[in-house]
DNA sequence: TATGAATGAGGCTTCATTCAT
DNA sequence: AATGAATGAAGCCTCATTCAT
């Protein structure tokens, strides 16, 4: 009988999985939206149409359109996060550049988004509905930022990196990668083909960013003297 | 008596003057508004008011709305293309850093101006009107690559520089200068007081880019001396 | 039970109806402003006002105002197509004079309503927008017109008409039913009190245009004896 | 000395004529554009462009806008005026279609400024700035209008137009001829090619409508004796 | 006197949000 | 709960007219 007649238990558990199965539709619609019309010309409506729902029915899940965008930037800060923490396991575990290697391949990885991440942001800041979630997105970031400058500490303390205060280290790596995401989408530049080799190389300057006294050229690194996990060997 | 009773032609060339004051003044107003309010809250409107003058007045210097944006743009532009010119001179003339270092001093001297400038392009970017305007931007930008690739190659032949293809060399300064921009107005991070200090490092990272085999702090580059850690090993 | 919870598709269908009774209320308002403050006065808002819905409302139904404007047109060319049909039945039926007779009275019933739709081709005319909806228009008049050749070739073969290509009686008869519309309206003639019989008196010169042996070339009148009648002498 | 220093009065009247010069020069240009781009698209300022005068003299000609259009219409009735007095008077000396063939004639001259002054008065008609212009056109017309129905009343006491009220013969051929002007311009009929021969067809329609013996009542049309004319000759 | 820069009312259209069904 | 029709504030742009030079 009672796989016959569900529970009321189960009938909301259900009800519940619909709702947010609908609800990540809704962000999949804004996110595909937005990368290929561009934020300006994304409306609610529009979403509302993609996501194969009504337009009344998008405020059920966000009380303003401005809630889609901001949590389509949470989803994605989160999942650098997920990436950065691995990389950090790894840095501390031996592996120096892992953090500032990871960092890069997230961003640079689906560059589009990165950058999508970004302008949302512009937009959203100052807009009052949205100030708690962006103060979420924050304490996430200062959360990272936590992990990065411990680590960093102790690559200065072992003498890996230049002893500078930690937060340049990231800081100018969070730049680097910034600039390389916009530079996927700068249509000026006449050079676009071979993206993936010079995005290499940007990264191979990001990892070493800061390095004490040296640079090298991370593809030609085999053996070496520098690498902390020379060590090992 | 010329003196006392103007010409025809002089009080013209007085009209001409006042009109393109107001041009200015329009512009300096956009410019304005556009960094204390976002671009998005700033209306035609609200440029006249803050120019003082009426609604209409402005499409008689702009036909819309978004030729007063790529005016922006290009006036910006403008200014980098002549700093970089001086730098690339200086490079040419034997300091070798010193395109880079222009470079990077003319877009972090207004970093404000310089990041809205990168907005103002992607709002502008697939608007009909205006696209005249922003092709003209891009040759710019082309003319000043091709004054970079000239330089560059010289420099990699001497020695100075990886032997990588030209580019990889301005494009990773584009994107650090254009991530360290970025940097001045992320809210998200905690260190920013200091930030003339992290800008010189930053700077020091963009100025040694792809130098050969090495990296070196600029601040405490005296002798040369490359590669100091292999003999350490 | 039924009749008590009606099915989602009844209330769909009912809001249909209310949906399509909203779209002849703005078509009415927009009519009745465009014949009694003229063409030029009428602006979406004072529309929205008179069907008693708001601005954005008007444009759930209408994509620009223009749609509106050639939606009155498509509605009162398909009424003419009507009667126009009729008329022609007639004739074919035998009475020769009935599709010009039908047309004259279509056309003469509402004459501020014929007279509106002439200005707002004219309007119309080069709007891109709405190109496809005229494109209609001349489609309807095409066919009525292919109509009425093939009656008035069988009248001319009959000997009914005189023997000139088939398009000039029927375009005449357009000329004279355009001008008697006009002159419904135009206030610089004094006499416009006795309206009615001075239509029938036009009306029935539009009936007998192009009858045989009533038509003469003008240059070359000369003395009579072309006259149907002049066989009786 | 007269011819070396001309007069105050000679210059004044020099002054005068240049002034009258450019006033047609406005009008030119206002017609040409009105013909060539539409009554909605021309502006005070293409007109004054197109007259090669500043915008702000075109106001020292006329105190609005609508009074250059009103201008138009003015000069326009006073030609067909001409013409048609030409025309009465040669109906008067016998030729009894004069009239009717010098009216049509008038107005199927230039279509498309017929057709402009028709569309003008539409426009003006309700506009308190031309009131007095346009009750002087009135004046005009029934002016005309009195000429005609002295003439026409003779030609129906003569036997030659039916006998029914005079305005009911001019007011057919106003019709006509108006129609015919919108004929030369509808974009519907397929067969435009030989509008000349057409032309002559309608204009033949007109100068015999009304011909006794050639209307009848169509509700009283059963068979018919006619030609009543044929006697007098 | 001729000019054209300046003005601002007013038109069309968009779209986030509400709410009755 | 889901819907989408309704709403109206707000934005961009036009152009007849004015007026200081």
């Amino acid at each position: 009988m009672n796989s016959k007649t569900p529970s009321a238990a189960d009938r909301i558990r259900e009800k519940k999985k619909l709702f947010l199965n609908r609800e990540q539709k809704i962000i999949d619609a804004a996110l595909a939206l937005f990368l290929s019309d561009g934020i300006d010309r994304v409306t609610v409506s529009s979403i509302a149409v993609k996501a194969g729902i009504g337009k009344g029915t998008v405020y059920k899940h966000f009380l303003t359109k401005n809630e889609i965008l901001v949590r389509i930037m949470l989803d994605y800060e989160e999942s650098i996060t997920r990436t950065l923490a691995a990389g950090i396991a790894k840095a501390e575990a031996g592996e120096s550049g892992a953090a500032a290697k990871a960092y890069f391949d997230s961003r640079l990885q689906r560059p589009e988004l990165d950058r999508l991440v970004q302008h949302l942001e512009v937009r959203l800041i100052d807009s009052e509905d949205v100030a708690p979630q962006l103060e979420q997105l924050h304490l996430m970031r200062r959360s990272n930022e936590d992990s990065l400058n411990s680590m960093i500490t102790r690559l200065i303390d072992r003498g890996v990196l230049e002893d500078v205060p930690p937060h340049y280290h990231y800081l100018a790596c969070w730049a680097l990668a910034q600039g390389a995401v916009e530079l996927c989408f700068s249509r000026s530049w006449n050079y676009r083909l071979d993206s993936e080799e010079l995005m290499k190389f940007i990264t191979g300057v990001g990892v070493t960013i800061g390095n004490r006294g040296q640079y090298r050229d991370p593809s030609k690194v085999k053996s070496s003297g520098s690498k902390s996990d020379s060590g090992k060997s």
